[in-house]
DNA sequence: TTCTTAATGAGAATGATTCGCATTTGCATT
DNA sequence: AATGCAAATGCGAATCATTCTCATTAAGAA
């Protein structure tokens, strides 16, 4: 199956008509691999050569983010959201303070976690946020 | 010792001016136990009496959050930063998705979780975002 | 009481995001 | 392939949270 397929069977499940823009989109956010806030996906798409609007940007995240395509997060102390494909795999991201970059880790540590807090507090656990921050290898050597 | 006495100590200790928007706000977030974002403590203030401006508030949270009185966090699907008083119990909050409340957990899971980080990734951890996200108590009876 | 400097108020400026509306484009149907 | 219509796009204006500027006020040290 080429990429462009499953491009398009990603907007189809979704309910979304296939244009340039969200294939363009898919592709970016594939290759990226970590979060991309939306006018760096505007950049990256500029550079690219897709005619594409930053509005339309911002209007495909959303609705990528309602049919559960992309995963919208905003870290601390960074004005602008970033976005990544949803993943099956459910995992975190550490942000390096210093270079800002965003490293996925895989595996989660919250289920005992959550067990607890609805059994305790009589919470239905829906779901949740997770981000660690520090110094990555590489600028921890710098200094 | 008296309220007042606490956040005049608190206060210097930040090496911060003793005015009485500071100590309006310092009171607010004291009585108020869960993070108020910056436009609700300015309405809180206003309401009883307090002249203040917007941007002061602004400014005092921002004082307030370099010294370590208040700790600012952003709630996903939430605009708006919220700020509460630095609490030396680390803790985190649950979110009811339905009437938008926070909840304070005591108690923290992640510290296996950040040494695993440290020792796989080689990446030095020096703090967290984690924020639980679902339906409360109340919010679970009324469906 | 005076002086210096930090803090405040008011509103303008900024930056991210959303909205409104005219135009274009997928795509289901002839 | 041509048609029609709803969905998608582009552009700029609007909005919302937050920060900045600058003139005025008030803490608190001397």
């Amino acid at each position: 199956m080429k990429q462009s397929d499953k491009y398009a069977e990603i907007l189809k499940k979704g309910d979304l008509r296939a244009t340039k823009q969200r294939y363009a989109i898919l592709e970016v956010l594939d290759c990226n691999g970590a979060p991309v806030s939306a006018e760096d996906l505007y950049i990256q798409l500029k550079r690219k050569g897709i005619p594409i609007s930053l509005s339309t940007v911002y209007r495909i995240l959303d609705a990528f983010q309602e049919k559960g395509i992309v995963v919208r997060s905003n870290f601390p102390d960074v004005s602008k959201a970033v976005y990544e494909l949803f993943c099956e795999e459910h995992h975190h991201h550490l942000l390096c303070v210093d270079c800002r970059r965003v490293f996925p880790v895989e595996g989660c540590p919250l289920e005992d976690y959550e067990r607890l807090i609805e059994e305790r507090l009589n919470f239905t656990v829906k779901g949740h946020n997770l981000e660690v921050y520090g110094h990555c290898k590489d600028c921890k050597k710098k200094t």
